[in-house]
DNA sequence: AAAAAAATATACCAATTGGTATATTTTTTT
DNA sequence: AAAAAAATATACCAATTGGTATATTTTTTT
């Protein structure tokens, strides 16, 4: 069981995420965090640091949340191939999700931290790399296992798939049209279907 | 010639446009923008109505540069595909060009607008609609000219080019990486070449 | 139930925020 | 060169910023 103060401190980054995720780092105010949470600088002080550490926890948070839902999504198939098909069907529905959580973290901070806040960018450049080395290892399995073609670069599909991914999102959380989204997890199941498939 | 008062303003424009595209909207202060350009508020006040104001002036600013460095390197070809290939090409050194303005206007006073800015972001919806437009009246030229298949839908794959674009840049500024911009030109140019040649 | 420890609220701080009214300087028109 | 107009600088404003020291309240341990 959580104690009081464990709860506390999870109120405040479940509360506090989206708003930093919206609004970027310079843009929320400890007066924006204490209004939202119904808590006094005192209790935010008293578990964070400073408002850096509040947006990096937060981040943390956001970060966590989606990746656990993309990771129980692809344990639906064992085949790795099946696991690409899965990452591509997740994200049509990545907008809607997303927005739950006030937007795609790694575009939004990614974006925010750049030039500004360069702890905040470091911690969101480990993010992309683990994504990156989570969907490259399916592909070396999917060699392994005889469904890909063993021609293919594991990391530069990673990399590829990624790119094409976080522009899909940017596009369509900036036009609000999930055209953006739907069109780019198509294209990439073609990709899948004719450039890596063994 | 430029009088004095046009002179200013430009040089207003030009000093704080890219610190407005690196910092974002919330986090570029009225003391940054007087302590770049040497004025101080009566003269920032006296040619802009507010901060708002100033954002949107400046942001069209870094707009028409970039477009018109774009514009010109496709007028190197009559040719529509050959117009595509020109993108393509150009967009492969984008990230030191765009550095020198402080980033990609879209992608980041997009992502900063969100949210936060209505006006601001209506003008990078603009901004977007043109440039796809733009491009799907190359493909159409070029599916008149007979270059291009004609079962292309052109705006899909003008949308679709833009997306690719869009997530290499972020990419590419996020991981300070050019691989993304260079392998999803390349991607492109396999696009053109396998999908879009008639 | 009392004592100790931990968490939270309160009251304050100097510095900065975007913005304005007015004085002064510079530029343009006559 | 003088007068008018325009541009810019100065001096100010209330509100807000992130942060801290300390008082108070709540929770946990004994």
């Amino acid at each position: 069981m959580l104690t009081k103060a464990e709860y506390t401190k999870q109120h405040i980054l479940e509360t506090v995420a989206p708003i930093f995720n919206k609004n970027g780092y310079a843009a929320t105010s400890l007066s924006d965090v204490t209004k939202a949470t119904g808590l006094t600088k005192g209790a935010i002080y008293g578990n964070f640091k400073n408002k850096e550490e509040l947006a990096v926890a937060a981040f943390k948070h956001t970060v966590k949340k989606l990746m656990s839902h993309i990771s129980s999504y692809i344990e639906k198939s064992e085949s790795p191939i099946q696991k690409l098909y899965l990452i591509a069907d997740f994200y049509k529905n990545y907008y809607s999700l997303s927005k739950t959580y006030g937007g795609c973290p790694v575009l939004n901070i990614g974006v925010d931290a750049n030039n500004q806040n360069s702890e905040l960018l470091e911690k969101v450049r480990v993010v992309i790399e683990r994504i990156q080395d989570q969907v490259a290892t399916i592909i070396e399995d999917g060699i392994e296992a005889g469904e890909i073609s063993i021609e293919i670069n594991a990391m530069q599909y990673a990399k590829r798939i990624d790119s094409m991914i976080q522009g899909a999102i940017f596009m369509t959380y900036t036009m609000d049209d999930e055209f953006y989204m739907k069109d780019t997890m198509k294209q990439i199941e073609d990709m899948i279907t004719n450039e890596l498939k063994a």
